[in-house]
DNA sequence: CTGAAAGCGCTAACAG
DNA sequence: CTGTTAGCGCTTTCAG
């Protein structure tokens, strides 16, 4: 009952060759004749052989996985993101091996101690924040590092993000131009570069406008506390549309306004989210939003990790995808409106 | 910009001891003299050393990580596993490394010897199938495997699932107890053990109380073709009730039903799930469903699974853990039912 | 093209 | 308790 995998040695002796050339008849860019080739693989699966990716990553330096960041898969996105990332990693012969960070605990840069402790080839962080400390840390032990869907300050850090500005902009656009004057928002974290990339863009062309911000409320990122926000902001003089900084939360503010404040979406409040996860899709919901093209993230997070693994290229870089406005029925469209 | 990570030799060097002495510092169960350990943990810190885990992984034949094969996250019930399974690994140690199986593309095998290769201390298969053979495989190469929330008819593999059968049968007991006689079902795969126990027990409840099944239609596990099936149902002599086997699929039933149909749901036609996934609690929804109590059946997995690892406890198990129904809104309660 | 030999960084006997 | 010595399984010079 112990580990009894099969060895390149044990696969020579059978094939009647050295170690060296099983080793060379597995590795891409060998040398090894058709010949002798062809014997080692007999071999091989006779035995039932296969290289064993530690042993290979020891020498070669190459682990072949990929450490993944994450906080909290409640949210829709990120179950999705995670999917996707994994698969399109695994096609190139990638895998990911996961370490969940608490946001609260802040024990994100131990985490990242952690994982570099497995040798791996390189880092994604899925929207936690860490310290550009450890962007240091990493780029010292030469381990590239890319943030998905957070941007830090520190420009040294490749992320990919959606256009967090430009999409809180056509939001608040979208809004004024449906006739709304008494525009509320509710946030999520305000430490994050989503959050205020939205609200930054949102307000600018609030203010472009010369609408003032009706109210503002914080959901942390939770239903619980976007369903409370959004009682507060209604408490006192009701809004007539929010603009809520992601999906998750505003399903929550919806199913608030409807069943517990007897109110009407979009009759009485417009609600508009951020994200575009499957549920904003659903009947019972058909909420407005922005899309983060989820596809094109992380295709564009993969080609730029592996870029930098593969062509050790150290340029770092930051991208913004572009979103559009999904329009579904839960903000009053204005007419004649186009995407 | 190369992998420069420190060695137990340099901090040997550094601290004037023996590498071995390194080693033994950082190896929990060992001897070294609190005098040596602390120049090593010194040299340590200054030098920013960690222990190389492949290396350890190497020469110990213990690799801390574990295989997660897992088909598609969209269907809640799974981030939310996945996360306490991460969670829970990692605070004992251990990382999952992840591996996405198409199950459609039946290439679960070939996704399991790509996990072996990574000399993975344990496998993980949250709701996929595997051939028993692979059990085999796994076996012949010491890594123990648990399927999580799939068992299958080889009997020699541990699983953890809910009482499928049971709340099945107690679903039925609740639709009967209702007053409900033209009972329908809506299915996932025919091939997987949650559709069979569940439907099994379902019927036999039905059959025992002499009412047959009203009607049957399958959702694939999908939205999308869960939405066909209770229209198609719905379309001859519609159903006063309908089982649907997960929650994911029943979400879409009661917003086709009610949206598309115009039928009130519970007035016109209960609805009830399985799973209890976050929407299931949702305002929109309020879906009356069977709890899988995900915490325990993580924390069941856990321990099974590194019980064989850490205790070469050869002993398979297979445990089948009793949800409650919860009861909501979607299903008309019967006078005086208690849980 | 091929075999022999030297490690990758670390743990685990083995003598002292 | 400590240093020395073997390897873990594989890739990679280095001669041939």
């Amino acid at each position: 009952m112990s580990r009894n995998r099969v060895t390149s040695a044990e696969v020579a002796k059978r094939a009647g060759v050295s170690q060296s050339a099983v080793s060379r008849t597995f590795t891409p860019g060998a040398s090894a004749s058709p010949k002798t080739a062809e014997k080692v693989r007999r071999a091989a699966t006779e035995l039932g052989y296969r290289p064993n990716v530690l042993a290979r990553a020891m020498v070669s330096g190459k682990s072949r996985i990929i450490g993944l960041v994450v906080a909290y898969l409640e949210n829709q996105f990120y179950p999705q993101a995670l999917e996707k990332l994994s698969t399109q990693l695994q096609q190139r012969g990638y895998h990911l091996l996961i370490f969940t960070a608490d946001q609260a605990m802040g024990n994100v840069d131990q985490v990242v101690e952690e994982i570099l402790d497995y040798q791996v080839d390189g880092i994604i962080a899925a929207s936690v924040d860490m310290s550009s400390n450890l962007a240091k840390r990493c780029r010292a032990a030469g381990v590239p590092m890319v943030l998905f869907n957070r941007s830090q300050d520190d420009p040294t850090m490749s992320a990919v993000t959606s256009d967090n500005h430009a999409g809180g902009r056509k939001v608040a656009e979208f809004l004024l131009a449906g006739g709304h004057r008494k525009i509320a928002h509710i946030a999520g974290w305000d430490e994050t570069s989503t959050q205020r990339d939205r609200e930054a863009g949102f307000v600018a062309a609030l203010t472009a406008a010369g609408v003032p911000l009706h109210a503002r409320g914080s959901g942390d990122f939770t239903m619980e506390k976007a369903a409370e926000a959004a009682r507060a902001i209604c408490a006192a003089d009701p809004p007539d549309a929010i603009f809520v900084t992601n999906d998750h939360m505003a399903l929550a503010v919806m199913d608030t306004l409807r069943f517990e404040l007897g109110l009407d979406v979009p009759g009485d409040v417009s609600v508009v989210g951020y994200d575009d996860v499957p549920a904003a899709s659903w009947p019972s919901y058909r909420l407005t939003t922005v899309r983060q093209p989820a596809n094109r993230m992380v295709a564009k997070t993969v080609e730029i990790l592996l870029d930098q693994i593969e062509n050790a290229t150290a340029r770092t870089r930051r991208i913004a995808i572009d979103g559009p406005m999904i329009l579904r029925t839960s903000a009053r469209i204005p007419k004649g409106w186009n995407t």
